[in-house]
RNA sequence: GGGUCGCUAGCUCAGUGGUAGAGCAUUCGGCUUUUAACCGACUGGUCCUGGGUUCGAAUCCCAGGCGACCCA
């Protein structure tokens, strides 16, 4: 017999009933036999009484064997099913959490004997871990303690035909979970509440700005001249205008633009897209936030920070300090100031503001076990690396890093008592770099300058390196 | 891009040259207090791919693919 091989679809295997097509075979037979039991296996509505865990709550002092005449229907995926002659358990899951389904054979019939007198054979037939299930009934504490609905109806909401994973073990490949995030979602309950708590975050950073009358602003995605960041671009090409354009790299200058426009305070929270490495910690889309406030300073911006991120920690988790992957963070104001020579000073002993020989510096800087300064092409590029190797993995407590050289900050204003030095900070925390703003730099003439700099980097070629945002030098003169 | 490790049943994993394995899941039977239910029976395999060595390869060698971690 020919058959078409793909590998969404496996040939079916005649020795094969308990392999994934066997499964799925099963799964639909009793799909077929759910409807000749008059069960819809894949129902348009059910009506929901209570979220699980709004149960749980409600009857967390109720005593075990106790039983509550409260009527109750609730949905949810069936997890895990042991099942008994006359007596089964499932344990259910919702949104919101877990609870045990009480079946009992001569209750069920009671109540559902007259529509199937098989219903409770079916239940025990029909059904498997991964089933979404609706069900009715009253509130019972199981004699070993557990909180049950004690089952009076059931039906089948939709069918499931392809296994969970493993119930103990669960779903551990890590490509796995992030590629099927619906079986990860379904199977660590723990991933769930991140989403929560970023949807809060995200929320709580609207608000927040929008008292501090920012406004939200979309800028273009497809772009065609990619800036505002050091990364090699996504190329997508319009078929009207017949030519290449970029996913944008960072929202930056268009933002710049809309301040340029007269909006005073602004900011984008969107995806910016990098085509480069990917790992568990880089994904090549990812979502950034912008801000942009004229006539304010990176000082003002480190306060706006701080200050954003303490309330933030405390609407979202209810405290200003958090447990992450083992270590404690506090976000109490007022964080860390420290300029990178002093910071770079304090690990290696270097002081990097005496030197005026770039070989001496890269001599120094090897003396201290900093490696691959060979290509770097200035003093300030060495003490940055000196900073990324010594440095930068010991910031476990937020941290502002203040006073950047030149060479590496294309985008902000010289310091005003520091020569050489630029007006940035960037801020970090659990060993990594979370944010990076400047007193922005606005002077069209110096800023054509460094962009056209970045240029000659790009014809050298550096594919993270930027061309000269023309329109950008308009907006700004 | 470099290094290390891995890839065997749906899932989690054993198996270092001699008949392809376990637990869970699936299927069948039993069971009214389980919660990784239990008891009994069965089923399920391109051992990532290709080549080589060998009487014989999941196992050793070479090349490639995919993935994880670390480094850049």
């Amino acid at each position: 017999m020919a058959s078409n091989k793909s590998p969404n679809t496996p040939a079916p295997n005649d020795s094969s009933d308990s392999g994934i097509e066997g499964i799925r075979a099963a799964r639909l037979q009793k799909a077929e036999d759910l409807k000749q039991a008059g069960q819809q296996p894949y129902a348009y509505s059910w009506d929901i009484t209570h979220p699980i865990a709004d149960l749980q709550a409600k009857f967390a002092d109720l005593e075990a064997g106790a039983e509550e005449d409260f009527n109750v229907s609730i949905a949810g995926r069936i997890m895990a099913r042991r099942v008994f002659g006359k007596l089964a358990f499932f344990t259910v899951q919702d949104e919101t959490g877990t609870i045990q389904l009480y079946l009992e054979k001569k209750t069920i019939q009671a109540e559902m004997g007259e529509a199937d007198a098989q219903a409770f054979n079916h239940l025990k037939q029909l059904t498997d871990a991964g089933d979404i299930i609706g069900a009715q009934g009253t509130i019972k504490r199981t004699d070993k303690g557990e909180l049950s609905v004690k089952v009076k109806q059931y039906a089948m909401l939709t069918k499931s035909l392809l296994p969970l994973p493993d119930k103990f073990h669960g779903l551990t490949d890590v490509a796995k979970r992030y590629r099927q995030r619906y079986v990860d979602l379904i199977v660590n309950p723990e991933v769930r509440d991140t989403f929560r708590k970023r949807a809060k975050i995200t929320a709580a950073i609207r608000r927040h700005l929008d008292e501090l009358g920012y406004i939200e602003v979309e800028t273009p995605v497809l772009q065609s001249e990619p800036g505002g960041a050091e990364a090699r671009p996504f190329v997508t090409y319009h078929n009207t205008l017949d030519m290449e354009l970029y996913l944008r790299i960072a929202t930056e200058l268009h933002l710049k633009r809309m301040v340029v426009g007269g909006f005073e305070k602004v900011f984008e929270l969107g995806r910016v897209f990098r085509n480069e490495g990917i790992s568990t910690r880089h994904n090549p889309e990812f979502t950034t936030i912008e801000m942009y406030q004229a006539y304010s300073d990176y000082q003002d911006m480190m306060a706006l920070t701080e200050s954003m991120i303490e309330q933030i920690a405390e609407e979202v988790t209810g405290s200003n300090t958090v447990t992450y992957q083992g270590e404690e963070i506090s976000f109490a104001q007022p964080w860390k100031r420290v300029t990178m020579h002093d910071a770079v000073k304090e690990k290696t002993g270097i002081d990097f503001g005496e030197f005026s020989d770039l070989a001496a510096a890269k001599e120094a800087a090897k003396g201290a076990g900093v490696g691959d300064v060979d290509s770097c092409e200035s003093i300030g590029h060495v003490l940055n690396e000196a900073f990324e190797q010594k440095v930068e993995e010991t910031l476990i407590q937020p941290t502002f890093i203040t006073d950047y050289p030149v060479e590496i900050s294309p985008l902000s204003k010289p310091h005003r008592s520091k020569p050489g030095l630029v007006e940035r900070f960037e801020l970090f925390m659990v060993g990594r770099e979370t944010a990076n703003g400047f007193s922005e730099l606005t002077d069209p003439v110096d800023q054509r300058d460094r962009l056209e700099l970045q240029a000659a980097k790009k014809e050298a070629g550096d594919l993270e390196a930027c061309s000269v945002d023309e329109d950008f030098i308009n907006a700004l003169e």
